[in-house]
RNA sequence: GCGGAUAUGGCGGAACUGGUAGACGCGCUGGAUUUAGGUUCCAGUGCCGCAAGGCGUGGGGGUUCGACUCCCUCUAUCCGCACCA
């Protein structure tokens, strides 16, 4: 990457004669743009007054994790939010823009195990570096409200809010289980275990059961639920993301007897929830999770079960592995009978994929009916049971191939069901079934399950917000008092020894019990990262408040009106913050339910990547790129080895990909980052680095100031309304684009702005240098109303260089505090219109006519149209379709 | 495996509620200016064709006067899956 040629500090002084046009000297953003950041600093423009009575608008962004370095990856999330905030600002309002520190979690624990850093001193470290890099992007942001979660000022709050929400039953506990590392005798992450293996140790993961704290998130299943019709300003993928990880399901409990001369001791009969009890009479099996209490006894005394037992939980706990590992199954013995009598008894299997924590940890399976349960039939030569009927197929000859049937039809091979449709078949199987008295209660119960679990937020690690609970043989558990709050991390840890440092920390966790004052022993477990960041947009609204929140100033900037994040926080850290507003709405800390009116997720900043001949990653600046498209070839810049060119990733650190804001603000300026990341690609769209594309944003950036300061010595402010011709068409350019930026900036459609100044920039630049080399007045008016309308359109996006066009028109004060103008409706609107005209479909001209032309005249001009004449050829029309104010189609 | 999304020139993408496909930018080609080069300015640029015209929005099928847009189906890529943040 090259800088600009370089560039002397060019300021004011220009001739003041009316001269022709005079080249300016090129814009320096390295002098610039500190100095405006600087005189934004000192006027102190971008700090929010509670108290400011003027409408508010909250905008925000997803904090970032202190991770080492800000690459431009993070700042395109912050830039989208900075356009919105400085158009907010623009239009008058009182606009709340933060910015804090995700800054507990696992990376600053492995950095302390590898370079012997504390936990504390990198994250810190970390901060300054990136807040330094973030403030060279000219962000509009409150920095007086800064915190980072790892804060002691912050994570007392947080503790303060378990307390509360321990006290109003909002937490509870719960035997769960954990990856346990037998070597490293530690907890692992799910990122942690690789193919069932310890990361670092590369021991067999086993399962451990421990005593969790959880958050009762499943107590607001139905209202979580619900509320997500009123979330309108939210993209529907999200919502109907949450809406399926909720996962609301009408089905049928049933209680299976099982033989007795099958059953283990004591056990008489299987549970299980199903969502299709009208394929009952297809059920060919029973699977149960290898953790299901019946799995347990059965392989007591069966060690060839109890080994697939133990060969199911040393998959690990996350689903994914669970769902994507091959099915397999084993054949407990156990038999059950089938509640409407069929006449053989069904075989009990533990199965790899049934999971214990959904539903009853049983379920019957029905082969025709679900891919999986056909899968695992034909596996274990289990009988396949059509029972609904496609629609149109022969009741005779169907039968199930490869593919099992999900959809609708008929009951078939299914008793008193046959005929029937699967949705009356399952009404009549759950009436029957609830009438039918098993053991003293009904058999069958009609219930509605959730897939959502609890939230645990148990952590067996340093690095996280201390849970605040003390345990006491005598009073049992014991949250810490407020007035003795804050519990803080011990600074003198040690991470030579394997497991939870607050644990084998000599004194930490020794404490007396609040209640009895005998010795008690503190919970050495730390919070989940995501509680941090589930209650941060509300602490932002008051961030010195001696409470968690000061609930009027939460009330009064609560919901957030503009959320910005990534898609990858879809569903969980959305779902936990909405939970944690219901959760502070009913401790008093609030009265807002729903945390984020809109939302927003943007797409990544992806670059590609370079690989040495050995394998090794290469930095982009560390490589010679020769050629175009396909025949790009590169190379190590200090060796000229030859490099793999791989595929466009997301920026990360491991990959080398990253370009950081310094790369850019050291030679092209941080207006020519902004301008690029929001650029061609939609911002909720993927975009990639180029260095051609950063160029082209930066060759933009010069030719706008090229324009403003080569016409500025030459125009005044006026009125502009006596211009005419080009100098009139002018003025309509300039006020159509301030309409639709300002609708585009609404819409958050940055690329589509951008587009529009690009066309309003072609369409003007000639006009504006007739308007400087002529002596018209008004011309001149109009010349500087439009660079004025532009400079203010762009200013949200290249605020630097918007400042410095802005002083060179003449303007007193900043743009950055210059009210958003209004656009001139009558010279908005046009009074003709182009047509297309097309012949079946398709376009062969167009015609002008007057915007409210009738239909008549308009079908008669595009007949009058000679290629029209030349394709009918004398024969007329078929049919002619005018769509007023669209298109005309001759149907010839 | 389940859930969600995406696919348009050489490249990034535009096209609002089914109505001109390719706005805008990058790249490329030619020209002008200046220079040692970059810069800047003008013109051209979906594909085939001298032209008339034809063909074109991942593949296949359908609905419609009209489909990038709606429906069915297939393929490829990406995101999430509860202890990564």
């Amino acid at each position: 990457m090259h800088a600009g040629a370089p560039i002397s500090s060019r300021m004011a002084a220009q001739p003041e004669t009316s001269a022709p046009m005079t080249t300016p000297e090129r814009y320096n953003p390295r002098a610039s743009e500190p100095k405006w950041q600087r005189a934004w600093d000192e006027a102190k423009l971008f700090e929010t007054d509670n108290a400011d009575p003027r409408p508010r608008y909250y905008v925000l962004e997803m904090f970032p994790y202190p991770s080492g370095r800000i690459h431009i990856g993070h700042t395109r999330n912050y830039t989208m939010g900075d356009v919105v905030a400085r158009h907010r600002r623009a239009m008058g309002y009182n606009v709340l823009h933060p910015m804090g520190w995700d800054a507990f979690g696992m990376p600053a624990e492995n950095a302390a195990m590898q370079n012997k850093v504390h936990p504390r001193d990198w994250t810190y470290q970390n901060i300054d570096t990136m807040r330094a890099q973030l403030k060279l992007m000219g962000l509009s942001i409150d920095w007086s409200r800064e915190f980072a979660t790892c804060d002691i000022d912050y994570y007392h709050r947080q503790q303060m809010l378990f307390v509360d929400f321990l006290e109003s039953g909002l937490v509870g506990r719960r035997v769960s289980k954990v990856n346990w590392d037998p070597v490293d005798q530690t907890v692992l992450a799910n990122e942690q275990v690789i193919d069932g293996k310890g990361w670092r140790s590369g021991a067999e993961v086993e399962q451990r059961e421990l005593a969790q704290w959880v958050f009762r998130i499943t107590d607001f299943s139905q209202d979580l639920l619900d509320s997500i019709d009123n979330l309108e300003e939210w993209p529907d993928k999200v919502r109907l993301m949450q809406r399926n990880w909720i996962g609301r399901s009408e089905g049928l409990s049933i209680r299976w007897a099982l033989t007795p001369e099958t059953a283990p001791d004591g056990e008489t009969e299987l549970e299980v929830y199903t969502t299709r009890p009208d394929t009952l009479f297809g059920a060919s099996f029973m699977a149960i999770a290898a953790d299901h209490p019946l799995a347990r006894k059965a392989a007591g005394s069966n060690p060839d079960l109890a080994a697939f037992c133990e060969k199911c939980r040393r998959m690990g706990t996350s689903v994914t592995a669970l769902e994507t590992a091959e099915k397999e199954g084993f054949d407990t013995g156990i038999r059950v009978r089938h509640p409407f009598g069929v006449a053989w008894d069904l075989p009990v299997y533990v199965a790899n994929f049934v999971l214990m924590d959904y539903g009853t940890g049983a379920i019957f399976g029905c082969p025709s009916g679900d891919q999986r349960d056909l899968d695992f039939a034909r596996k274990y030569g289990l009988p396949v049971v059509p029972v609904v009927l496609p629609p149109g197929a022969d009741a005779a000859s169907f039968a199930i191939g490869d593919e099992a049937w999900t959809g609708n039809g008929t009951m078939i091979n299914s008793s008193f069901l046959d005929g029937l449709t699967p949705d009356t078949a399952f009404d009549a199987v759950a009436d029957r079934l609830e009438s039918v008295d098993f053991a003293g209660t009904p058999q069958g119960k009609r219930q509605v399950q959730f897939k959502l679990r609890d939230w645990g937020v148990s952590r067996q690690r340093y690095w996280g917000c201390p849970i605040p609970v003390i345990h006491c043989d005598n009073c049992g558990l014991v949250p810490v008092p407020k007035d003795q709050l804050p519990v803080t991390l011990p600074d003198d840890v040690s991470f030579d020894k394997p497991g939870n440092p607050l644990d084998h920390h000599p004194t930490w966790k020794h404490v007396d019990c609040p209640s009895c004052g005998n010795a008690a022993r503190r919970e050495t477990d730390t919070m989940d990262t995501f509680v941090d960041s589930s209650w941060y947009f509300a602490r932002f609204t008051d961030p010195h408040a001696e409470t968690p929140t000061d609930p009027n100033a939460a009330n009064a900037w609560l919901p957030v009106d503009q959320y910005i994040g990534g898609i990858e926080h879809a569903i969980l850290h959305l779902l936990y913050s909405r939970f944690f507003a219901r959760a502070m709405s009913r401790t008093g800390h609030m009265a807002v339910d729903e945390p984020f009116k809109g939302l927003f997720t943007q797409g990544m900043v992806v670059h590609e990547t370079y690989r040495a001949e050995d394998g090794g990653w290469l930095e982009p600046g560390q490589v010679r790129i020769e050629g175009h498209d396909a025949n790009r070839k590169a190379f190590d810049a200090a060796t000229g080895a030859p490099v793999t060119i791989g595929p466009l990733e997301k920026m990360s650190k491991s990959k080398r990909n990253t370009i950081g804001p310094e790369d850019i603000t050291q030679s092209f300026g941080a207006d020519t980052a902004r301008w690029f990341m929001l650029s061609d690609s939609p911002p909720e769209r993927d975009v990639e680095w180029t260095d051609s594309g950063a160029e082209g944003a930066h060759r933009f950036i010069q030719r706008v100031w090229r324009v403003v300061a080569g016409a500025a010595p030459m125009i005044v402010a006026g009125d502009p309304s006596d211009a005419n011709g080009a100098f009139a068409s002018m003025r309509k350019a300039a006020h159509k684009a301030l309409k639709g930026v300002g609708e585009d900036f609404e819409r958050l459609a940055f690329n589509k702005a951008i587009a529009r100044i690009h066309e309003l920039v072609n369409a003007i630049a000639p006009t504006i240098e007739k308007a400087v080399d002529g002596d018209n007045q008004a011309d001149k008016a109009a010349a500087h109303e439009a660079l004025s309308i532009l400079v203010q359109i762009m200013a949200p996006i290249a605020p630097h260089l918007a400042e410095e066009c802005w002083m060179a028109l003449g303007h007193e004060d900043m743009v950055a505090q210059a009210p958003w103008p209004a656009f001139d409706a009558a010279l908005v609107a046009d009074d003709t219109i182009v047509l297309p005209v097309q012949i079946n479909g398709k376009k062969r001209g167009e015609i002008e006519v007057a915007r409210d032309a009738h239909k008549d005249s308009v079908e008669q001009s595009a007949l009058a149209l000679e290629t029209v004449q030349r394709h009918l050829d004398g024969i007329a029309p078929k049919k002619v379709i005018v769509v007023p104010g669209r298109i005309v189609n001759i149907v010839a």
